[in-house]
DNA sequence: GTTGGCACTCTTTCTTTCCGAGTGCTAATA
DNA sequence: TATTAGCACTCGGAAAGAAAGAGTGCCAAC
């Protein structure tokens, strides 16, 4: 059932006003503001339609009206202005996002705390990781009783540790451990580095020093810790620059709940690139964020890696305005991130919307 | 000035009512607790003269006392418990830092929510940088377009990049640039490594693909990140379980704060091992901070680096659990990461406190 | 279909009132 | 001299009441 023209226009009006104001817009504020030349009595005549219709509800009689997670939805995917930026803001983001990307030491820690100072809002940032194995062993003789193991990973990140050795060992050793290692250690899954693997090598480098084990226990660190994927929240604090969140009870709960990190966003909830996905209250699955709202971009990482920022806020969110600067900030990330194919300069204008998996 | 047994007692009781009820603590209440047995008329007399010495104040007449800095500091340096922890306490502290620092990958970050988890409250960690060099150059040769280099710090850290070329060039040259650059790039501060050092190497070296400055700039990465000191805050949301911090205004004011990180905690305030400093409201330097309280512990982090722990909350703070459990935190951390010299395993009970600097 | 007008509703805010916790002081007591 | 019991007094905070105001819903007129 489609909405009369007027009808969207006076939705997008209290949208905008209450975005603007965190208050229940009245039907005179609207005959004002939004400027299409009709008085007030009409406008209360297609609120209250509007009302019935679900779009928008009241907290009390004699209030104004206020979007429900409905209003926001048609809002979000229709009536929203797609924010695009100046010339100057554009050029301001640029300089801010270039200056930071500068910087940028390509952790999640940086992307989430970049996301959450560009919208002024609770960020979190996180990685997907794609199985990696271990394509490459090195290691590095320094002395006697030290050498650096270093692993590169299919997903081409390098790691590495020092070892220290109670006892000493030749250089000959090492490069004999390093063959072997490169030879049967490569390309395994983390529970593919099996005791039985582990002692078998031990054997036939005749190690009694536990090299062996130190290294493989090393791998098996970092393949496990390359499984998890890894997540990143900060900003937590701009919460309480939301009205709706002076309650520090409400405040609290929020706050913790995203302190918490992992479990933020199930895999679902995955958008593509170049489109910004936005989760509106109850939308969410999470109890937690049932009555917030999340904006979600993704971007990609390079090295079939794909990253993921997140916003947290009021349903009353500035959707547009956070859409639009995830789009920016990811692309700008996967501009310098990922692989060849950067998206066109000009890209975070052509911004996509989507909802929501059930929505459509 | 010394204070009477009784008025010491008194006082310790007023600080202990207080730091459990956030509410002002009145003379019977007192009378009935602190079991010193006289009524509250004495006890309504000796109140009186803490407050006319400054220890305790009235938010208003008719209204119960409450402690002053100056009676927190008293109550801190002379009146306190040290808290000692129970055999079961201690074990189940012991078993969850345990299992906490198996999985703990050293960073200020890990210690930072290890911190604030222990002691609910906000936390932060950083870590002292001396000035380091680059002791050691290897580069790694993968393919013909892909290099690994990885350097070795003063500090035993190790710090590796990958490279990828858009060129291509043979090992022989990948291995006369480790040796170049282990002869002249080692021991050399971060101002050191001047334009000239390095295209004099790239003359020597006959480098027209820039290879040479690649290494270079990770060179001068490296030592300025290592020279920063780095910081970590967490857990600022538990903030919001204090009484004091119900006003959001004042919360986020904090919050702010302490999200900012670095400036945190000037220099001077590191305190020697063994010992926990407690700053008192006023105390604190920084105007944020100054209704607040804040301990701090140092830990050994090992190669010379001193690592700091510091949880904030408010001048009604436990100061007996978070200084013993900052303690034994900051032992358990010296033990795992420090040199050879670890504390005995009782250590945390010979608690040392210290005010700070002015105090004494 | 639109509009002005008006009665009605319900929240918010401001006063006012009331209650009680806790004090300070005085006079009696050990 | 130190302690105690008693009592009047003082505030702050909660509760209750009153007033203000924003906004609605509906009706009658246009």
């Amino acid at each position: 059932m489609a909405l009369s023209e007027r009808k969207k226009r006076i939705l997008a009006a209290v949208v905008d006003a209450y975005i603007e104001t965190a208050e229940p817009v009245g039907s005179k504020a609207i005959a004002q503001t939004a400027g299409l030349g009709c008085s007030s009595a009409t406008i209360r005549n297609e609120l209250a339609e509007l009302a019935a219709m679900g779009y928008l509800e009241q907290p009390h009689t004699s209030a104004g009206r206020v979007p429900t997670a409905m209003g926001y939805r048609l809002y979000v995917n229709e009536l929203m202005e797609k924010q695009k930026f100046t010339l100057e803001e554009s050029e301001d983001l640029n300089r801010r996002l270039n200056q930071k990307l500068q910087e940028l030491d390509d952790t999640i820690g940086d992307v989430s705390r970049l996301a959450s100072q560009l919208t002024n809002y609770p960020a979190m940032a996180l990685t997907t990781r794609e199985a990696v194995t271990i394509i490459r062993f090195d290691l590095i003789y320094v002395d006697a009783n030290t050498f650096i193991i270093v692993v590169m990973l299919s997903d081409h990140t390098v790691r590495n540790k020092l070892v220290r050795l109670p006892i000493s060992v030749d250089e000959k050793m090492i490069r004999k451990l390093a063959t072997l290692f490169n030879a049967n250690f490569t390309h395994l899954s983390e529970d593919a580095i099996t005791p039985v693997l582990i002692s078998s090598t031990e054997r036939s480098v005749d190690d009694t020093m536990g090299i062996t084990a130190v290294i493989s226990s090393f791998a098996i660190d970092v393949l496990s810790s390359s499984a998890a994927p890894a997540a990143f929240v900060s900003g937590e604090n701009r919460l309480l620059n939301q009205p709706e969140f002076r309650d520090p009870d409400k405040a609290h709960r929020l706050m913790s709940y995203l302190s918490g990190g992992g479990q933020l966003l199930p895999e679902s909830t995955f958008p593509d690139s170049n489109e910004v996905r936005v989760l509106i209250g109850p939308e969410n699955v999470a109890e937690e964020l049932k009555d917030s709202s999340v904006v979600i971009a993704s971007y990609d990482a390079g090295d079939n890696t794909r990253g993921l920022i997140g916003v947290v806020g009021p349903t009353r969110m500035d959707y547009s305005a956070v859409a639009a600067k995830l789009r920016f900030l990811a692309d700008g990330l996967s501009r310098r991130l990922g692989g060849g194919e950067a998206p066109p300069e000009g890209m975070h204008n052509k911004l996509i919307i989507k909802g929501d998996i059930n929505d459509e």
